[in-house]
DNA sequence: TCCCCGAACCTGGTTACTTCA
DNA sequence: TTTGAAGTAACCAGGTTCGGG
C-alpha cells in the first residue's frame, strides 16, 4: 500500500525496538508438534523427545521444508475455494514454511487457510533452489487495502464471520484478512502513542514556560516586599487586576507610581484595594478533550 | 546500498469450552 | 450429579523478521 499516513499525521518518533534477537525456532517446532497431536485427536503433551531437535538448524530446515505437506488433508470443497485465492491484483513472490499450532488449526480448511506454499504463486513449486520454503510476501491492492481501511473504521475488530465474508469479498484467505486487522491495529496504538507523546512534550514545555514566569514574578515581588518605599517605581507585576463588581480586567496606571503620595497615587492605592488579582493562565495549545484515548473504539472480546 | 513500510510470523496471555477423574 | 483440574482452541497484543519499493 502506497498511503504513508492514512491519519494524516506525520510524526517522526522512533519507538522500534533491538533488532538482531534470535528468532525463536525451538518454539515453533514446539508447536508445530503439538498442532500435529491436536489433528490427530491424540491429547498426549509434546514429547520430550523433541527437546532434542530445537536447537538445530538442519532440523528446522528440515521442518520448514516439510510442514507444509504435514498439513492434513482439507475438506475438498473448503480448499477448493481458499486455495488460489490470491488477489489477482496482488502480487506474491515467495512462501513462508513457517507455521504454528494457529496457523494450521485456524479455519474450516484445516489450516489450508495459511497453505501459501501449495496455493499460491501461480501453482508452481514454490521451493528455490535450495530447496528451503522462502518467505512469500503480498502486496495488497489498493482496491483490498482500501475496503479492508473502509472496514476498520466500522469496528477494528472482526468476529469470524465478518472475517471469512471479508476473505471472501477481497479474494483474500481468512489468515490474511486476520493478519491485516492485526496489523492495523498496532499501528493505530503506535500512531496515537506518537500523538500522545507530541501532546505531553507540548505540555512540558507550557508548563516549563509557565514555571519560568510565575519564578520571575516570585521574584518581583520578594523585591517589592524588601523595599516597600519603592513600590510605587516599580513596574506592575504581570498579575492582572479585575474589579470584583464590574468583574473588568485593569492594569494599574504606571505614571503615577513615579511620584510621592499625590490624589492620583491615593486613587491608585484605593483601587488596587478595591481589585483583586487575577491568575494569569497560559493558553493550551491542545485541547484537554482531545487526549489521550478519546479516539479508541476499543471493543470488548 | 540503505531505509522504511507492511505482510507475515512468533510468543505469551486470556478466555471459553470440553473432558475426565 | 457436581466439581475442579487439565487440555484445547481461538483470539489478541506486542514484538520480530524480512521482502519489496
Amino acid at each position: 500500500m502506497g498511503e504513508k499516513d492514512d491519519d494524516g499525521l506525520e510524526l517522526s518518533l522512533s519507538l522500534k525496538c533491538p533488532e538482531n534477537l534470535p528468532p525463536p525456532f525451538p518454539l515453533t517446532l514446539h508447536s508445530m508438534f503439538q498442532h500435529h497431536h491436536h489433528h490427530n485427536h491424540s491429547h498426549h503433551k509434546p514429547s520430550s523427545l523433541l527437546d532434542s531437535f530445537h536447537s538445530s538448524s538442519e532440523t528446522r530446515s528440515y521442518f520448514r521444508g516439510i510442514d507444509v505437506n504435514l498439513r492434513p488433508p482439507s475438506t475438498a470443497a473448503e480448499c477448493e475455494e481458499e486455495v488460489g485465492v490470491s488477489s489477482p491484483n496482488s502480487t506474491v513472490s515467495s512462501v513462508s514454511g513457517k507455521r504454528s499450532e494457529r496457523e494450521e488449526n485456524d479455519g474450516g480448511c484445516g489450516g489450508g487457510e495459511r497453505g501459501w506454499g501449495t496455493s499460491h504463486g501461480g501453482g508452481g513449486s514454490e521451493e528455490d533452489d535450495g530447496g528451503e520454503m522462502a518467505r512469500k510476501k503480498l502486496r495488497l491492492s489498493k482496491e483490498q487495502a482500501a475496503v479492508l481501511e473502509e472496514t476498520f473504521k466500522e469496528h477494528n475488530t472482526l468476529n469470524p464471520k465478518q472475517k471469512v465474508a471479508l476473505a471472501k469479498q477481497l479474494n483474500l484467505l481468512p489468515r490474511q484478512v486476520e493478519v491485516w486487522f492485526q496489523n492495523r491495529r498496532a499501528r493505530t496504538k503506535l500512531k496515537q502513542t506518537e500523538v500522545d507523546c507530541e501532546y505531553l512534550k507540548r505540555c512540558c514545555e507550557n508548563l516549563t514556560e509557565e514555571n519560568r514566569r510565575l519564578q520571575k514574578e516570585v521574584n518581583e515581588l520578594r523585591a517589592l516586599k524588601l523595599s516597600p518605599q519603592s513600590y510605587m517605581q516599580m513596574n506592575p507585576p504581570t498579575t492582572l487586576t479585575m474589579c470584583p463588581s464590574c468583574e473588568r480586567v485593569a492594569v494599574l496606571p504606571k505614571s503615577s507610581s513615579a511620584t510621592a503620595p499625590t490624589a492620583s497615587t491615593t486613587t491608585t492605592t484605593a483601587i488596587a484595594r478595591h481589585l483583586k488579582p487575577v491568575e494569569l493562565r497560559p493558553q493550551r495549545s491542545i485541547p484537554i478533550k482531545s487526549w489521550p484515548f478519546n479516539n479508541h473504539n476499543t471493543q470488548a472480546t
